[in-house]
DNA sequence: AGCATATGTATGTCATGACACAGAAGCAAT
DNA sequence: ATTGCTTCTGTGTCATGACATACATATGCT
C-alpha cells in the first residue's frame, strides 16, 4: 500500500534488532552498544571533545554529556578541561578503558564475519552501494512544508 | 574497512532521522511518531489488546502498557477490561482519537509522496525488494556463540 | 576595551525501549 | 479440584535520545 511506510518500518525493525544483538553481545563486558561505540571513537581520536565525540558517532547523539558521565563513572574515560579552550573537555581513555576497547573489538568481530558471510551468501553484496544511497536519500529528504 | 559496520551505522542514522522528521511533522497535532503509529494500529484493529498492539507495531515495543497509558490520559483511547479474558484490556478509540487518526493520515501523506518521488527519481525503485531482503537478513542473523 | 554572538558543556524534563519481576487470570494435565 | 505452566498487564529501574535552557568561555566587530 505505502512502499515508503514499509521501508520505514523495515529500517526501524532492523535497527532495533541490531541494537538488541549488540547489547546482548556486549553485556558480559558491562557496556551497552552505544557506550562501546563511544569508547572506540575516543580510542581512535583521543584526546577528543564531547561535541566531537558526538559528531563522530554513527547516529550523532549531539552532545553526549551524560553518556560521557557514565563512561567516566565506570572508570573507562578521563575527562579534564582543555588547556586551550576552557569550555572544552578533553576525553582520554584510562588503562581500563583501553583494555575494554580491545575486548569489545574481539567480541564484535565474529558478528561482523557472520554477517558479511550471510550477505555474500544471499548474493546481496552488489546491492550495498544502492542501499547506502537509499538510506542517505531517505535521510536527506526535504521537509514537506 | 568493515562493510557490515558501515551498514549498521547507516541504518541507525537513517532510522533516527526518519523518527525526527515524523515527530517534527506530528508535533502540531500533539502526538509523537510512535503514538501516531499506535493510534493507526488501534484504528485498524479495534478492539485490540495491548499485546496485540505491540505485535502489530513496526518495531514491536513488546507490551506497550505505558504507551497506552499516555494515549488514554490524552483522551484518545479507552481501555476497558475484556469480558471474556479478564487479563486483557480492550483498546478502542474515542471520538477525539478517531478525529486525530484522520489528521495524522493527512499530515503523513505528503511525506510519503515526496519520498516515493525521490526514490523513483533516483532510480532506486528496483532495489527496494533487495533492501527488504537485506534488512530482514541482518535482523535474523544467528547469534555468534 | 566593550559588546553581541557563537560555541561547549551541563542539566531538566519527557518519551521510548530493554529488562526484570509481580500479580491476576486462563489453561492443561492429572 | 488442585497443581503447575503460561499469558496479560502493570510497574520499577536504567540507558538513550530529543528538546530546551543555563552558564561559562571564545570570538568577532566596533
Amino acid at each position: 500500500m505505502e512502499p515508503v511506510l514499509e521501508l520505514v518500518m523495515a529500517v526501524k525493525t532492523a535497527q532495533r534488532e541490531i541494537e538488541r544483538r549488540f547489547n546482548h553481545l556486549l553485556r558480559p563486558l558491562g557496556v551497552t552498544a552505544v557506550q562501546a561505540e563511544a569508547l572506540l571513537v575516543i580510542a581512535d581520536g583521543e584526546p577528543i571533545s564531547i561535541a566531537d565525540l558526538g559528531a563522530r558517532m554513527p547516529a550523532d547523539p549531539g552532545h553526549p554529556s551524560r553518556l560521557t558521565d557514565r563512561l567516566a563513572v565506570a572508570g573507562w574515560v578521563e575527562r579534564r578541561p582543555s588547556a586551550r579552550d576552557r569550555r572544552r573537555a578533553d576525553l582520554t581513555l584510562t588503562p581500563a578503558g583501553r583494555e575494554l576497547v580491545r575486548r569489545i573489538a574481539e567480541v564484535r568481530q565474529p558478528f561482523f564475519d557472520r554477517a558479511a558471510a550471510a550477505v555474500a551468501e544471499a548474493g546481496l553484496v552488489h546491492v550495498l552501494p544502492d542501499v547506502r544511497r537509499l538510506l542517505d536519500l531517505v535521510r536527506t529528504l526535504p521537509d514537506p512544508e
